[in-house]
DNA sequence: CTGGTGTTCGAACGGTCGTGCTTTTTTCTG
DNA sequence: CAGAAAAAAGCACGACCGTTCGAACACCAG
């Protein structure tokens, strides 16, 4: 099943993921590439249409990898409170994850490279991310059916709330190196879901988040 | 006073801030901004020792502009909620006009793009940051000793908060194309400013911040 | 007008980039 | 084991990169 271009195939995207990850989309390069895998680059291109199209794989392996770590374990918790705090647990779970292995979240990089310079790779990205924030907006809207949640709670404000927390560990952890960066992570996270929570009919009790 | 030389360094790096805005740091070459500027490449970098250079102007361009639009007017206001008030609105009013006339907030660029490549440039780019947090955070301080807001307030954490909020106004705004980025935006600063004054001795009422 | 000084240009360098060919080597299959 | 098919290599191309250097230009003081 696996053949030999498959598994060199694999490989190949695998180390790109990485590099992306460190040097951005810009900083991919076949010839780079080809040097980390102890491959030509001509042996390596033949694996792909070309470069737009490796960075295609790129993204949609990084997106893969989301899902599986972030959002498949918490559609196993119960709606409401628990998925939700699960959801989150998770992903500073994978932003943790990502910090040391790799170079940081790859979609935080995209959008930020991406952002001025139109094209598939960038719709591909943009879709990405509203997916997840559709993701983070319907569990909150569970959260508040089953009333854990206050009932007059704009979930797209909950997503978008809890998507800059994360963007400001990024920055403070990655960028900053600030020492206190997963504290404050942990901090907001919390006292949104305090407020988001308060007065509503079935409030769940806060973990640790830790 | 300004000799033609001093304008020609000027305009170049006007120009080069704006591709860097726009195509961040790794998209700033020397040949595209001489054509940009009907300047040759050789003509171009008689101005400068190198390209680092070059990308150090860049920088001191654009913290020099954060300042004068942002942080200057604002210690012109009275100390505490008035002054923070102002910071906030001065950084909408500075990311609302970047957006539409730049590439978006150079900064939130560079930390994307440089937090794994070290070297002076990043070194630089970290220390605004780190400078900026700080002032957010000393007006936080003051606005504490002020009354205007909780005595217990961890101000660090308050700085990281906003900075967050603004993270993801940038995101939802540039990337996504949100149509309630804004709205999102303010609503989670007034959020974060009513949390942090709740109960102080002197709260003072909440600006509309539109 | 002369000379000098500061500004700009044109050409060239070595290097890396993505990409297309042709050829050789490896792998799979009958 | 033989032959077909797949995978990898080698090489060349045009384009662009940062950078250097010497020549041409503008201008202003004497």
């Amino acid at each position: 099943m696996s053949s030999k271009g498959e598994q060199t195939r694999n490989a190949i995207v695998s180390q790109a993921v990485e590099t992306v990850a460190r040097e951005g989309f810009a900083g991919l390069s076949i010839g780079g590439l080809a040097k980390d895998l102890g491959l030509s680059k001509s042996g390596l291109f033949a694996h792909f249409r070309n470069k737009d199209h490796l960075q295609h794989q790129v993204l949609e392996a990084a997106k893969a990898r989301f899902v599986q770590v972030v959002v498949l374990p918490a559609i196993d918790e119960p709606r409401g409170a628990p998925r939700i705090h699960a959801l989150f647990a998770n992903w500073l779970h994978y932003a943790a994850e990502d910090e040391v292995i790799r170079g940081g979240c790859i979609f935080v990089g995209a959008a930020a490279e991406l952002d001025d310079q139109p094209g598939p790779l960038r719709d591909a990205a943009v879709e990405a991310q509203r997916d997840w924030i559709a993701t983070l907006a319907k569990a909150a809207s569970l959260a508040v059916e089953e009333g854990h949640l206050n009932a007059d709670l704009d979930c797209e404000q909950f997503a978008f709330a809890a998507y800059s927390i994360l963007l400001g560990r990024h920055l403070y952890s990655r960028f900053l190196d600030h020492p206190r960066a997963r504290e404050f992570t942990v901090t907001s996270l919390q006292n949104l879901l305090r407020r988001a929570s308060a007065g509503a009919p079935d409030p769940q009790p806060l973990p640790e988040l830790a």
